[in-house]
DNA sequence: TAAATAATTTAGATATAACTAAAAAAATAT
DNA sequence: ATATTTTTTTAGTTATATCTAAATTATTTA
């Protein structure tokens, strides 16, 4: 098995991957687990070793099939342990994330089974993001960033990027909420900012607020 | 906060006072944590620096009034987690002490007081020990182990002092449950062993397994 | 393309929580 | 009361995962 900190790491990698494209650098991931480059040379060392990671020198790395696979089981454990907090414990969604971090350490695959088959195998947790099965299947969750999208288009809010308090809280205190539809009325030109319609209000957003915003069936 | 080291000891050390009376000894300590002597010292002398014991070298240890509460609070966060894992994930009482073991020790009072709430508040763990509130108090579950009991004399079996899957998979073999009426029939002078009687058995335990089953109303 | 800047790695240090081996204190036996 | 045994502590070591500061490599700019 393997520690906490691997664990971490691999899900990080996996997210960072997904982002920007494979080839991750060190101070990408530094700036991401709040860590310093020299550790995470060090322990990108360590993952390499136990063939978790490919790692050459200098040019950044990117998972293994078996990294690949670790790291699909801590986002399982991590995604199906916010979801039981929220269905069954009355959390909110800015209120999970923290907790679920700590709780996707837990080391047992019948547990998590079993969870998973209490909560009825949800598809996709509270923050919009799919749920992996006990193989690491995923369903299909095309989305698109606000940041992506063109004036005029108009989508249904499904999921964020960043699920930490703090954005989340950001997003209710502007009555942002999972399945409202959003339109995007214009952009800004000189800061990059958004200016979005839901049904009920208009608002405007930085561009890296945007870029945290995941729609579907956009038009 | 404590790290999960620390509350470690405070759990152990909390459970040898109750069962052996208060300043407990090092060997004792290291004995039932499966580490060595030195070790136990070196963590004493940082429990002793924080005020959760009072160490006096050579004389062993007990819990401060700081550390007793330390205590508790994982004692509840290890007795309502096993409470979950057999109520709603259907686990066996013999499957749970290892993984509650790992849960005890995520970081959150609100996480364990919805967790309390969503399970009614219960005042037993699936081993028939009382769950601390969220003020550390317990119902008063008086109980005499076998060891203790008489030639003759019967009570109800309610809990365990040695909740290890190895000791309750034992129980399971022998068919003994919570609740089940035992009676003492014999004492082997011998060796102490227990010749025992339920309602569809008799059998024979020794002295050890008569020091781990908790019975009530004994008469 | 050489110089400047940025990113990454190496070297050496720190804290935690364990360990072994040896020394010291306490308990037990003669 | 002294010797022996047991228990406990001290001293020094190890592994993990982090850090800072310095050195090295890569990238960007002039």
């Amino acid at each position: 098995m393997y520690s906490q900190a691997e664990e971490n790491y691999l899900k990080t990698i996996y997210n960072l991957e997904n982002r920007y494209g494979s080839d991750v650098s060190t101070n990408l991931i530094a700036s991401k687990t709040n860590t310093k480059a020299s550790s995470v040379t060090d322990m990108l060392k360590k993952l390499s070793a136990k063939n978790l990671v490919q790692y050459r020198k200098y040019q950044g790395v990117h998972l293994t099939e078996l990294g690949r696979k670790g790291a699909l089981k801590v986002i399982r454990k991590h995604r199906l342990w916010e979801s039981f907090l929220v269905q069954k414990l009355n959390f909110k969604w800015d209120e999970v994330h923290d907790i679920a971090e700590q709780l996707e350490h837990v080391k047992s695959e019948v547990l998590i089974d079993k969870l998973d088959a209490f909560l009825k195998f949800p598809k996709l947790d509270p923050h919009g993001d799919p749920i992996p099965d006990a193989h690491g299947r995923t369903i299909l969750n095309k989305t698109v960033v606000i940041s992506e999208m063109k004036i005029g288009s108009a989508g249904v809010f499904v999921g964020v990027r960043d699920s930490s308090s703090e954005f989340l809280q950001y997003l209710n205190k502007k009555n942002l909420a999972l399945g409202d539809r959003i339109k995007v009325i214009d952009i800004e030109p000189f800061d990059g900012s958004y200016h979005i319609e839901t049904r009920t209000h208009r608002l405007v957003i930085t561009n890296s607020v945007a870029d945290n915003l995941c729609l579907k069936n956009v038009k």
